[in-house]
DNA sequence: AGTGTTTATCGTCAGGCAGACGACTATGAT
DNA sequence: ATCATAGTCGTCTGCCTGACGATAAACACT
């Protein structure tokens, strides 16, 4: 049978980034607003069409850098300044979630170290980190006292699915340093776990397991005082991925 | 600005299964071969089209059934007989994975009982289920002296990324169970790990390990013989979907 | 300078769980 | 009857975790 192009319906497909970071203790999300119809004016999660001749992860990457300037690591180059971690999450392909056309999503998850103010076009009211608690809570009220509609499309699954691997995922795998500038207190990684999970953590008990696992944390030898109190030891994310016992998320 | 289709190229989307089962104490995936152009008379993957009017989940269901027969468990519906397991797996969309056309793939992965013969199209000389090792060896020669060629396309990347998903998600989840009939022995599914994880297992600790795990299984009652030796305790697969502390994989 | 606050880091102790392995049981095969 | 095969119950030891006491080193006050 010779090959037919009508024998296949044509589909639109995207990228569409749940991009993480950690601010004032808090899990945070990039949202743009949508500036044309569908769901004007609502937020949404950043995202666009896959060129011709690109990879998905290109693509990802690309939307990542536009939105946000960050370059995505390169997974074969491990000890990198200041990228973010890039990997694709799930693809969402209802016939109904987009109203134009036929368009399948393929969600990638970003996770970031605390940015300055995002970008979006230049436009910084179209663009704007909120606490995924705010983005995913339906029919409240924001910050601003500004009523939050639901996200656009189904963004708010794909929010969800995100923030649910990023969650599991930091239990048996050194990805919470994503979270950290290049060097970091153990500290400041338990709060990024603290963020992440919405729970407190035994500050002694934390030390011992990330000190004593051997691979995860590499000491650069300075110190810093930046969270006040007593001086602490910067460390560097080790070379080990994995966290074999896992890091262990307290019960509700 | 106004709906312009030109405005994104368009794409084929297919769903590719990795379907995967325990046969003889070892870990097989469906396999089915080509009969056209490119990659004919190779080895493949099943999978096919997404239609214009379905779903990505509903589309994967379909083609299941087209190749095996089975049907896919309904998530809402845990105690269902006989049905297979199925999951997204990840989407593979290198503009050069075919090289007929733009096609981006949505793998999943399925996850069933041992079953009768293969069926693809009626026809058993092209559908077989082959251990994966032998289907993920590279340039060697198959249990019957045929030389193995490669999967087509990028199947090879799918089967082993589909394989390391069933192996790593045994370990914390109750997944194994879809790889045993609706009731089984403790034996039979501590074969099961074996075979999938391709290790040998204290039949003593993992006995105390999977019944002193409350929901996971449930015992029916009845016994059965069909191992050999003393008569085995009959269990059904309980509630519980994850397990915790989950199931360790031994070290090399 | 002294006092309080904050954060970091080290230590101790008890309980739970896993790995190693001994012992016993109940079937079918020879 | 004896053996081989599988299943099931226990014991012991070592490791890891959770709970928590104690000390250390900075800064902000007074």
């Amino acid at each position: 049978m010779p090959y037919d192009p009508s024998a296949f319906p044509p589909f639109a497909v995207t990228v569409d980034l749940v991009v993480l970071t950690v601010r004032r203790h808090a899990l945070c999300a990039l949202a743009v607003r949508r500036g044309e119809p569908p769901f004007q004016g609502r937020w949404a999660l950043p995202g666009g069409f896959v060129r011709a001749d690109e990879d998905l992860a290109q693509a990802a990457a690309r939307e990542l850098a536009e939105e946000t300037g960050l370059h995505a690591h390169d997974p074969s180059v491990p000890a990198q300044d200041n990228g973010a971690h890039l990997e694709q999450l799930a693809t969402y392909g209802d016939p109904k979630r987009d109203p134009r056309m036929r368009v399948v999503s393929v969600a990638h998850l970003a996770l970031a170290p605390d940015l300055p103010a995002p970008r979006a076009g230049g436009d910084a009211s179209n663009a704007r980190w909120a606490p995924v608690e705010e983005l995913l809570q339906q029919g409240g009220y924001g910050r601003d006292g500004e009523p939050m509609a639901p996200l656009a499309f189904d963004h708010h699954q794909i929010l969800a699915d995100g923030v649910e691997r990023a969650r599991s995922k930091i239990e048996y795998s050194s990805l919470a340093t994503a979270f950290c500038p290049s060097e970091f207190t153990v500290g400041e990684l338990r709060r990024v776990y603290e963020a992440v999970w919405g729970v407190a953590l035994d500050p002694r008990n934390f030390h011992r397991k990330v000190t004593g696992t051997p691979g995860f944390l590499v000491p650069t030898g300075g110190t810093t005082t930046r969270q006040g109190g007593r001086p602490a030891q910067l460390f560097r994310a080790g070379g080990a991925t994995l966290l074999n016992p896992p890091m262990l998320r307290p019960e509700v």
